[in-house]
DNA sequence: TGTTATTGCATAGCGTGCTATTTATTGCTA
DNA sequence: TAGCAATAAATAGCACGCTATGCAATAACA
């Protein structure tokens, strides 16, 4: 029995997720970006105001991984919380403007990093690697998935 | 300009990573390793007795990063360090008996992890996703990598 | 209505990645 | 050989993922 990381698609998953980590961080840096921010962000540009219960689902992070990042956000003004009209538990998180106006650049700069991945494979077989991606995940994410003993 | 999650390689490569890490952390805690720390231990079953540079080299990963995991690994009995005969500057990193031990077991947990990740694609698209895999990393390693401004 | 369960969020603590800095040793070279 | 550069490792500090806990507020139910 031997494990060839060069061959495991959970080590490969990891170094891609990682260089594109240091990629996406590399060119947000100069907007003040975050890579965990710009998510939180490119949800809050569709639709301002959510809870903070909304965002961890749309990400599907951890309601603590959530909390941690928006306080990071807070303090680095891109968000700011103000309590929920009907439920004192709950608070609504809101771009602030420096972080609307950060939309655009963003967006490009994301937009183009995995442009930038995507061009290790030939354009032919560019969807079929999306694709297959996505179905990987959600299988994942299927209830059915068997944690295969 | 808009950015859709669902179909961005690297969120998709950090989703898939992070699914297989947890998994993996499942399955190799009843055998009190780490992901990270398995990954140091299937060089060291190969060659036992590296120094911590050669490690870091072979696992790419900087040297603080294999700094901090040694240390762990140190704590948790899984290594020992000792001085290199040679080089006053540099130690040697030498299995424990019990991570001797280990080997079988944790190898044929990753190895079932792995295969089951390739259980959300059918069988004959396995081999070609683990080739994409492998040669969107390599193309992003690659010191020509353009990050395409 | 009063008790209990659930929900929303914060906090503590950890693993694993990173960069930057510091210390010690070794090696090169003027 | 004295001094400087390069190398090995440790440490500090951060981002961001996780689990486990705790607290306050709301909902449900007996």
């Amino acid at each position: 029995m031997t494990f060839d990381k060069t061959r495991s698609a959970g080590v490969l998953a990891g170094e891609l997720a990682r260089l594109y980590g240091a990629e996406l961080q590399a060119r947000l840096a100069p907007l003040g970006l975050q890579p965990a921010q710009f998510l939180v962000l490119s949800e809050l540009w569709v639709e301002d105001g959510q809870t903070q219960r909304a965002l961890t689902g749309r990400l599907g992070v951890e309601q603590a991984t959530m909390a941690n990042t928006l306080a990071r956000m807070e303090r680095d003004h891109l968000v700011t919380r103000a309590p929920h009209p009907d439920d004192r538990r709950s608070q609504l998180v809101w771009l602030t403007d420096a972080a609307r106006e950060l939309e655009a650049a963003a967006v490009a700069a994301v937009v183009d990093v995995n442009q930038g991945v995507l061009e290790g494979l030939p354009a032919a077989e560019r969807e079929l690697f999306l694709s297959m991606l996505g179905r990987v995940v959600s299988a994942m994410r299927d209830p059915n998935y068997k944690p295969e003993r």
